[in-house]
DNA sequence: GCATTGTGGTGCGTGATACGCAACTGGAGA
DNA sequence: TCTCCAGTTGCGTATCACGCACCACAATGC
C-alpha cells in the first residue's frame, strides 16, 4: 500500500487504530465518524466498527442517536484502578497523609509525564485554608515545586524541550529564564528539595521533595503545599526536612535501598 | 443481520481483546502475558502483541524489563480529557463553584457507574473544614445523599440488583435494610432531593439534587457536604433549596426543559 | 553446574477477519 | 419534496492478525 502513515503505534493494527480514535477524542473532545476516519486515512465503516466497539466497553459514548462521538466513563473507571495500582500512590498515600497531618498542609504526589508534572494523589492537611483539589491535572513544570523536582531529576534532554519554547509566566515571580531555571535545577539536586514561592499563584507556597524506585531512578515528586503566610521562608527548611524524610520512606517502600544522601536512612520494608 | 446477540464485545475481535485487556489489568492490577493469554483464550504471541500496542500508547506500562503488565499514565491522561469534555462537568463547574461558594460547603457531582456513585469533579468550599477529595472516587449509592438520588431516578431493576446483596454499613446510621430504604427513596423522588447524615462516615453530612438531561432523564447528582455541626438538621432545608436550584440550572444548561418530575415513578412496570 | 521448566519475545505461512465498497436510513435544509 | 450528508450495514475479498515453532533468558531442581 501506497501511502504508509508513519506507523507509530506498531503492533496490531486495529487496535493501534481504535487506540488513536481515543486520542482523538481527547484532543478534540467531540468528533463525528467521517472525521475520524478522514484522521486516521481509514474508509468510514471502517471507523465506524471500532468506535463501536469501543462503544461496548464504554470507552466512548454517543451523544443522541445518530450523533457524535466523545469519551466515555469506561476510562474513568479504568482511571481509578491505575492511580490505585500504581505503586507510588499506593505505598505514598499513609506516608503523605502522615505528612499531611504533620505539618498540616496539603500534600501531593506527582509524576512526570511528558513534558508536564501530572498530579496523581492529594491529601488534605488539618488546617483551615485548603488548596485546590489538583489530582488528575496536569502543570507545567518550571513553575511548582514538583515540578522542578521532577525536571531536575528527568532524563537528559528533557529541559531543552520545555525550555525551547518561551516559559508561561503566571505571576511576575515565576521563573520564565532558562538559564535560571537551570541553575534553580541545580540546587534543587544539591539540597534535595525544591521549593515554589508564589510562582504559580500569588500566596501559594509549595516544598517538594523527590521519590526513588528500586533502581535509584526519581519515580515521583512529593509535595506539600499551602499559604505563603503558613508557610514562611524562615519556615521552609524546617518542612522540607519533614517533606525529604517522607519522600525517603516512601521511596524505601518501594523498594529503594540507595545512599541516604539527605542525612536521613529510609526505614526497611521487609518482604 | 441477526444471529449474533450475545458476543460481548461486538465489532472488531483485536480491539475487543485489547480492550478486555485494560480490563482484566484493572481488576486483576498486574498479570503476565500469559496470564492475559490464559484469560482472553488466545495464544500468548497474540497476548503479547496486544499488550505491546498497548504499551505504545501508553496506556499499559511494563514493570522492569520483562516483567509483568499493569495500566499506564496514557489512561489518566484519556482521563483527564474525559471529565474536562463531559457535558455535566463543563456545565456543572460554574454553577457548582457559586453554590460551593453560597453555602459555603464542598460541592460534588456524581453521575451512576453501574452500581455505584462515581465522583466526577469537587468544588471547595469556603469554609475551614474541608472533606477529602472524592474525584475518581466511586462509593455505595446507599450511603451517600448523591447516590440515594441516582439510584432513586435509576432504571428499573437496579434498585433490585444493589440490594440483592446485604448493604454494606459504615456507622450506625447507615440504611442497610432494603424495605427502609425504598422507603426512602420514595421521599426522595417526592422531595426532589436526598440527604444523608453521618450514614457514610460519622460527623459528615450531605444534601442532594438530581441534574436531568435534555431528555429528562437524570443524567447526574449534585450535593452539597460538611460537617454535621455546620450542617444541622434544622438548615438542610434551606441547604437544600440551593442545591435544588443550582441542579436545575445545570439541567437547563444541559437542554432541559422540562419541570422537575417528582414523585414520577411511571416507568415501574413492576409484575 | 547442567538440565528443566517457565517466562517474555519473535519470524513466518495461512486462513480467519477486518477492511473497503456500495447501498441504506434518517434528519436537516433548500 | 428533493437533495445532501451524516451514521449505519451486508458482502466479498485481500489483508493482517493469528497460532505455531522457536529463541533468549531466569529461576528453579538435582
Amino acid at each position: 500500500m501506497g501511502n504508509e502513515v508513519e506507523r507509530e503505534g506498531g503492533g496490531v493494527q486495529s487496535v493501534d487504530r481504535a487506540l488513536s480514535v481515543l486520542k482523538l477524542l481527547a484532543r478534540h473532545g467531540e468528533l463525528g465518524v467521517s472525521e475520524l476516519a478522514a484522521e486516521l486515512g481509514v474508509h468510514r465503516s471502517t471507523a465506524f466498527r471500532l468506535v463501536a466497539t469501543l462503544e461496548n466497553h464504554d470507552l466512548v459514548h454517543q451523544n443522541g442517536d445518530r450523533g457524535r462521538y466523545r469519551l466515555g466513563v469506561g476510562v474513568l473507571r479504568l482511571a481509578g484502578a491505575t492511580t490505585a495500582r500504581l505503586d507510588v500512590v499506593q505505598e505514598g498515600r499513609p506516608v503523605g497523609s502522615r505528612l499531611a497531618a504533620e505539618v498540616g498542609e496539603t500534600v501531593n504526589i506527582a509524576i512526570l509525564d511528558r513534558d508536564e508534572a501530572l498530579y496523581l494523589d492529594q491529601m488534605a492537611g488539618t488546617s483551615a485554608l485548603q488548596a485546590h483539589n489538583w489530582t488528575g491535572r496536569r502543570i507545567a513544570l518550571h513553575a511548582t515545586s514538583n515540578g522542578k523536582v521532577l525536571l531536575a531529576h528527568a532524563p537528559e534532554g528533557r529541559f531543552e524541550e520545555v525550555t525551547a519554547g518561551r516559559l508561561a509566566r503566571y505571576t511576575d515571580r515565576t521563573v520564565t529564564d532558562a538559564a535560571r531555571l537551570r541553575e534553580e535545577l541545580d540546587a534543587v539536586r544539591e539540597r534535595g528539595y525544591a521549593t515554589a514561592v508564589d510562582e504559580l499563584e500569588v500566596g501559594l507556597t509549595a516544598v517538594a521533595a523527590p521519590v526513588f524506585g528500586a533502581d535509584g531512578r526519581v519515580v515521583a515528586s512529593l509535595s506539600a503545599s499551602g499559604p505563603t503566610f503558613r508557610l514562611a521562608a524562615e519556615r521552609l527548611p524546617a518542612v522540607a526536612d519533614q517533606v525529604m524524610a517522607a519522600a525517603v520512606e516512601i521511596s524505601s517502600r518501594l523498594g529503594w535501598y540507595g545512599r541516604a544522601r539527605f542525612g536521613q536512612q529510609g526505614k526497611r520494608d521487609k518482604s
